[in-house]
RNA sequence: GCAGGGUUACUCAAGCGGUCAACGAGGGCAGACUGUAAAUCUGCUGGCUUCGCCUUCGAAGGUUCGAAUCCUUCACCCUGCA
């Protein structure tokens, strides 16, 4: 995305939902200060390490820029990572209103059956929600039911998918978390955990939960590390599935050839 | 050599005569997803011509209407005594 942002005079938004938080740089894989002198990104460290974060505001956030950038006359590149974020963006998502958040810790107390008994109490609309899933419950009371809708995608869009070689990106997985590790991850978590608490936000993601179990002296450090490549690749499967279903994607088999892709988006762009 | 314990599907591990293709966990595969999304949730995981059939529970025999479950022998592993 950099070399593409070089070579088209663009700026990168990163549509990310861990790389917009402030003090975790490494095991985000965040862009480098050395990286980011060469193109503009926007939407790095938005957030605290203990701060709530959403797609909408990100929506939002990321609207912002694109306008910002496509006013300079530069290309906006948005590069993720978090497929609800990305989508949000290409697809104009509703995002109805934001729940209480003391609403949302009492309804979190409650069972699947007893919100399932408060939503038929209710008389809620029910279609299309996954009655299982407590999140999707407790969202449904707080927005009482109402759907949100998507629209078509954003004019002038052209979106890019890399296709890599499954065997390959499971080596790159594992490459990248020693990568971390030899980069300092341990003690990069050791001081989110010791300024805000296993409990912040910034330690839940992956590459961050997976050291606790090391911190509280009932595992190594090497039972840490298998259990990141494990999550990393749990995620990396669920992001193939979020945009696997995506028929706007044009895939492209990695690795790819830059002047390739760059004559290709040109002639998009004149179209 | 003698006395015990063990051998279950990819791995670990239940089962102790029928309701067992065999609990559960891990792993693997697939999927859902609109203000927590690196989150949360779901399905499948012996084979097949899949509302049923076939082949499985170390191996080979046997008992029984019926066995992963009982008996015999063999193989390998562990423990105690020699």
């Amino acid at each position: 995305a950099i070399r593409l942002a070089q070579r088209l005079d663009g700026e990168i938004i990163c549509a990310d939902s861990w790389t917009v938080r402030r003090e975790a740089d490494i095991g985000t894989a965040k862009p480098t200060a050395e990286e980011r002198a060469l193109v503009p990104h926007h939407l790095l460290d938005a957030v605290g390490p203990d701060e709530d974060f959403t797609a909408a505001v990100f929506k939002r956030l990321a609207n912002q820029a694109i306008d910002d950038i496509a006013a300079r006359g530069k290309l906006p590149i948005l590069v993720g990572g978090t497929g609800l974020y990305v989508d949000g963006v290409l697809y104009d998502f509703s995002f109805l209103p934001a729940g209480d958040r003391g609403e949302r810790v009492t309804l979190n107390n409650l069972t699947v059956p007893e919100l399932l008994r408060k939503i038929r109490n209710l008389k809620l609309e029910t279609r299309g929600v996954d009655m299982r899933n407590k999140r999707r419950l407790i969202r449904l009371i707080e927005t009482n039911g109402s759907m949100p809708t998507r629209g078509e995608l954003r004019p002038r869009t052209l979106i890019l998918g890399l296709k890599t070689d499954p065997a390959v990106l499971k080596q790159r997985i594992v490459n990248r978390t020693d990568a971390m590790i030899e980069a300092g991850l341990e003690a990069e978590v050791r001081a989110l955990a010791e300024r805000y608490g296993w409990d912040c936000e910034a330690l839940k993601g992956v590459s961050y939960a997976q050291w606790r179990g090391y911190f509280e002296g009932h595992e190594t450090r090497e039972q840490a590390r298998q259990k990141i490549i494990k999550a990393t690749l749990d995620l990396a499967k669920r992001q193939r599935t979020w945009f696997k279903r995506n028929k706007s994607i044009r895939w492209l088999p990695a690795p790819v050839n830059l002047s390739d892709i760059v004559a290709s988006i040109t002639t998009f762009l004149k179209t």
